[in-house]
DNA sequence: TCTTTTTAGTACGATATCTAACTATATAGC
DNA sequence: GCTATATAGTTAGATATCGTACTAAAAAGA
């Protein structure tokens, strides 16, 4: 058990930093999780909303939303129907820079696509969902 | 492929902070690791070669050496055939906290033994093996 | 043997994340 | 309706990690 997070912690790690270093303008990859998310799903989503999406805190969020915003990728409206919250909504710029880091990670992936039997890792996807549900079921705070 | 990882991002953050939070003392997954490393393979290693096991630059095991070599969890000698390098041992306090660690993570660790078909999971081990390897391999530096 | 290159470790600054405490608004209970 | 609690977001401080640049020692090359 020990073994199998330490395997995912290292793998996590190591793929965060090549994305890191692959992606434009010095964003990271938790800038790109969120643009992309936006850019599938739709956008409109409450920090709240994508925080838990990505099981992140808040504060978290409220860090990357700030900086998303600043680079003007994103757009934070005030939520008209509820005062508390925010609504957020991705620019015309954010989806450009998301076309520009799906290319900048193409050359990665398909080297991966080419290296590594996808179809062998991509069996263990479920096996990971339930791991992930369970600690997100049984998480503390 | 960018799913898995996602969920292999996740699962490591909440695991990390699951275990964070269990940790004896404020202490933090990484030095958990390292503690226990030295106890189970032997000490005697060099940081870097610590660093490595754990894919972790040599900045930051610095950090983590001296953050244990502070506490009194480890020792930190001169390595007699190199004059550039140290060599890591771990104290009898180091020792008696890695056991107070496994103490306080057990009862997480055996809730998931009950809850979790950890044979199932287990067998996803080495597909992520594979592709620690592969990252290892290609990875920029 | 002397010079160049590589290797081990440290120092420093940046940043993504966390926790805890705070403000403001919404919901629930009486 | 008024008060108490819950929820959304921000702020402030801590820290683990990274990258870059540095020092010192070893190894390689001439």
């Amino acid at each position: 058990m020990f073994g199998l997070l330490t395997e995912i912690g290292i793998i996590h790690q190591l793929a965060a930093n090549e994305f890191n270093h692959r992606l434009p303008e010095g964003l990271h990859i938790s800038h790109f999780g969120v643009i992309s998310h936006l850019c599938r799903v739709g956008d409109g989503w409450t920090p709240l909303r994508i925080a838990r999406a990505f099981q992140v805190t808040k504060a978290t969020m409220t860090n990357t939303l700030t900086k998303l915003s600043a680079r003007g990728l994103i757009e934070i409206k005030e939520n008209p129907k509820d005062g508390r919250s925010k609504l957020v909504f991705i620019t015309p710029q954010g989806r450009a820079f998301q076309e520009r880091s799906i290319a900048s990670l193409r050359p990665l992936i398909e080297k991966m696509d080419q290296d590594l039997d996808l179809e062998a890792i991509v069996k263990i996807l479920p096996e990971l969902k339930k791991l992930r549900e369970y600690f997100d079921k049984n998480r503390t705070n």
